[in-house]
RNA sequence: GGACCUGUAGCCUAGCCUGGAUAAGGCGACAGCCUUCUAUCCAUUUUUGGAAGAGAGCUGUAGACCGGGGGUUCGAAUCCCCUCAGGUCCGCCA
């Protein structure tokens, strides 16, 4: 809540003797803030709008209220439009890429993509750096300490699957003999086993033999794990590096999946969990509505939720989190329901301050993503491709440009073209990647909003003036410049809301928002000009814009750039 | 069989948590604006047609009884119940 809106509603409390909520006018021309009257009909005995009427001509304007009208059931405060201005512009002149931002002291440990080692990132891997990345940088905004964590599920029959066909079919093959990214060399070969599986169903338990004697420390066998692994790796490292992901921790599954066992144990011991007929150790979740989940092998092995009930603990111990998030898909949502209600039944005091932020399937115009079946996009492939054509969009556009210039613009516009695309939605959607719609360049795009950032700097270098704050607010007085005004105002509240509810996408659509206003005040109104009071006054506007933009365009990993 | 999620103009989405005024944006369609160039002209002006777009621009119009039904409420896209459709999951795989 921002000073003005506490003012009216001291101001509604004097006159009511209790508290009240405000709302917003559907359209800035009917007033800053409004409050409808049907609450108070029943205990006035009288239609909202005789008492938004009477309340209009009995409350008082003072301080940074300007007017007060009654339209309909509806009370209209309209604040000082010069005050308004000189405050937000004020502050956000001052502080610069800080506004927005507030500090504070919870640490929050989010973790993701969370790759298997046995093929390139592809375009859910894409999604889900887009939002881990975004969702880190809100959070820290919205401060808290933000660890950032990856766990490596190197190991299990999917890994052995590539590794048995490379075996078979690699020949001592390499990435540097064929000229492959490292981790599309390994994808290579579990499309194979795919392939072969049909021709050959024995593969199968060639491959669970294969995990065996993995388990059983097999020399030749743990040898070529090494060797696939660290080309998956050394593939992966790139494509972060594209993404500008960095991890401050790595979990690898092979270290941890034995463990956990002894949490189960313990649990079984103070009567948590049972042993049913086989011997496997259970946890009874039917009144939950999650059926019944086996823990412990009947052979005493772990299973996928038993690691992670052990890594959840392990995080909670290398941090002592406030907060621990899992970016991942919600095909796991019943995994992680189970997850956080056995470590709710354990009685972690960690327990309730896990979240799954979830995110939905990305398909193809085409159909599924299935990597066995070869039908994904690349992640590095999208961004090249990405790439290629911001590059001939660039060139139609600018003629001389040197070759080093187009490379980086054409990197920086695609990658905000794929981490915008991916932002604008709720997370929790399933979407639609359309290449088509994605490349374009206009609409609700991340190009769109680079633009507008692009052209307040053109302004901005192009006027002669200095921008500062000592300017005569007043001036700013059509409907275009108080509205952007009032959403600039807005920015701070927008991040804390996007931390709050895990979404980036309230960023995305904030700032398009900004910039459509932003499009459409730069069209009616000149901002060089002879006026120069007027000038300066329209230069700190526009100074205040990209500032925000660029502020916002971080938190979602985009860069803003000067020049397009 | 059970659990969870999603259904909003032709298409893609926002709003749902926290109920409030006319359901907001984008794509596509249609009609315009502005700038430049070009063609028509001896020249100017006007008109018209074409091409490109200010560093990737703007405005307007048409298009939705918010999947359907019921309930709560002064008031429901929003909350509750039922129902239909789509998706995902429910393994001693990860």
């Amino acid at each position: 809540m921002d000073k003005y809106e506490k003012e009216v509603l001291d101001l509604l409390k004097k006159e009511l003797k209790k508290e009240v909520s405000l709302s917003r006018p559907p359209d800035s021309a009917m007033g800053d803030y409004a409050f409808p009257c049907f609450v108070l009909a029943k205990d006035m005995k009288k239609a909202p709008n005789v008492i938004a009427e009477e309340l209009a001509g009995k409350l008082k304007v003072s301080g940074n209220i300007e007017r007060i009208e009654s339209k309909g059931p509806y009370l209209n405060f309209f604040m000082k439009k010069g005050s308004v201005a000189s405050d937000a512009l004020k502050k956000i002149f001052k502080d610069g890429a800080e506004f927005g931002r507030v500090s504070g002291k919870k640490k929050v440990v989010i973790e993701y993509p969370g790759p298997n080692t046995n093929k390139p990132l592809h375009l859910g891997h894409v999604r889900n750096m887009a939002l881990g990345y975004s969702m880190s940088r809100i959070l820290s905004a919205a401060g808290n300490n933000v660890i950032t964590v990856n766990i490596n599920n190197d190991r299990g029959i999917h890994i052995c699957k590539s590794m048995l066909a490379y075996k078979k079919w690699g020949k001592n093959d390499s990435p540097e003999k064929s000229k492959m990214k490292s981790d599309f060399f390994v994808g290579k070969y579990y499309v194979k086993f795919a392939e072969e599986l049909k021709k050959n169903p024995d593969l199968e338990n060639e491959a669970l033999e294969m995990l065996e004697k993995w388990e059983q420390g097999d020399k030749e066998v743990v040898a070529l794990w090494k060797k696939m692994n660290k080309w998956a790796f050394d593939g992966f490292k790139k494509t972060y590096k594209t993404f500008d992901v960095k991890f401050e921790k790595e979990y690898f599954e092979s270290e941890t999946y034995k463990k956990g066992k002894d949490i189960v144990m313990d649990g079984l011991k103070k009567g948590i969990f049972e042993k049913d007929e086989d011997g496997a150790v259970v946890a009874d979740l039917e009144k939950e509505g999650f059926g019944k989940k086996v823990l412990l092998r009947a052979n005493g092995t772990t299973v996928y939720v038993t690691q992670d009930l052990f890594l959840a603990k392990q995080k909670f111990d290398d941090f002592k989190y406030d907060k621990s998030i899992y970016v991942v898909a919600t095909e796991q949502n019943y995994h992680f329901k189970v997850l956080f209600t056995l470590l709710k039944k354990l009685n972690f005091p960690f327990a309730d301050k896990c979240h799954h932020f979830a995110y939905g399937m990305v398909n193809l115009t085409t159909g599924k993503m299935k990597s066995r079946e070869g039908t994904v996009v690349d992640a590095d492939n999208l961004v090249d491709e990405m790439v290629a054509i911001a590059k001939e969009e660039t060139k139609k556009r600018h003629k001389d440009i040197s070759e080093k210039e187009l490379d980086k613009r054409a990197k920086q516009i695609a990658m905000a073209a794929i981490r915008f695309y991916l932002l604008k939605s709720d997370s929790i959607k399933d979407i639609l990647f359309d290449p088509k719609e994605s490349i374009s360049f206009e609409g609700e795009t991340g190009p769109y909003v680079q633009y507008v950032h692009a052209r307040c700097c053109s302004v901005l270098k192009k006027a002669k003036l200095e921008v500062d704050a000592k300017v005569d607010f007043e001036l700013l007085k059509e409907k275009q410049e108080q509205e952007l005004v009032s959403m600039l105002n807005e920015f701070p509240s927008v991040v804390a809301n996007s931390a709050k509810n895990y979404k980036p996408s309230l960023i995305t659509r904030y700032l398009l928002d900004l910039c459509q206003s932003f499009n459409n005040f730069y069209h009616c109104f000149p901002v060089i000009q002879d006026d120069k009071k007027l000038e300066k006054a329209r230069l700190l506007l526009v100074d205040c814009v990209r500032s925000v933009v660029e502020n916002g365009l971080d938190l979602l990993g985009i860069e803003a750039p000067r020049t397009m």
